[in-house]
DNA sequence: ACGATGATGAAC
DNA sequence: TTCATCATCGTA
């Protein structure tokens, strides 16, 4: 199981390191569990596409926490976005997970996952039903590009912080 | 191309 | 208390 350690640091170098590790979630005694194949990186209290932009709120507390910890919010009033928080405590950061194994599309995945509010600020842990293995997939191919849905977000917009497993070997 | 759908945050 | 916005998706 991934450690808080993975996740303090560069959000960046987390998200690329992210790709081929698995997502596992447990629920009612139900497993479930997949390769996570798509990222992006949400970084620090200036990018304009974070919701942390906008300051510490009762939403975005969990960002401003510590590593390690799941940031769960609805989008659009139906779909839920599942993030993991990175870095050091007090620096707003997060990365969002878009795709694990064929699911893509990050509202696809909390459906699949039944991930909803209640994972909200959740550490990354079996115990809460929810965390990362590593499960010695080696990824030699990641295709980088500019996140999506944050055309508003100015000059932030066109960052690329979007990363995706093109090519991996099981070890 | 567009509407669904509701929490969130900021303005009033 | 109102109101615009929104890290999306399914259908057309």
């Amino acid at each position: 199981m991934l450690s808080k350690k993975f996740f303090d640091r560069p959000t960046l170098m987390a998200a690329r390191e992210l790709l081929g590790k698995f997502l596992v979630r447990e629920v009612n005694s139900e497993r479930m569990e997949g390769m996570i194949t798509e990222v992006e990186a949400y970084v620090g209290p200036n990018d304009k596409a974070s919701h942390a932009s906008r300051g510490r709120t009762e939403r975005t507390k969990v960002m401003f926490g510590k590593p390690g910890h799941w940031y769960v919010y609805l989008v659009y009033g139906m779909h839920y976005c599942v993030n993991i928080v990175t870095e050091k405590e007090h620096y707003p950061a997060a990365i969002l997970i878009r795709s694990v194994d064929g699911v893509t599309g990050p509202g696809r995945v909390s459906k699949q996952f039944k991930i909803d509010k209640t994972c909200d600020a959740n550490a990354s842990s079996r115990k809460s039903g929810l965390w990362i293995e590593d499960r010695g997939v080696r990824v030699q191919r990641i295709e980088r590009g500019k996140r999506i849905g944050v055309d508003y977000a100015r000059k932030w917009k066109d960052k690329p912080w979007r990363f995706r497993a093109i090519e991996w070997k099981q070890r």
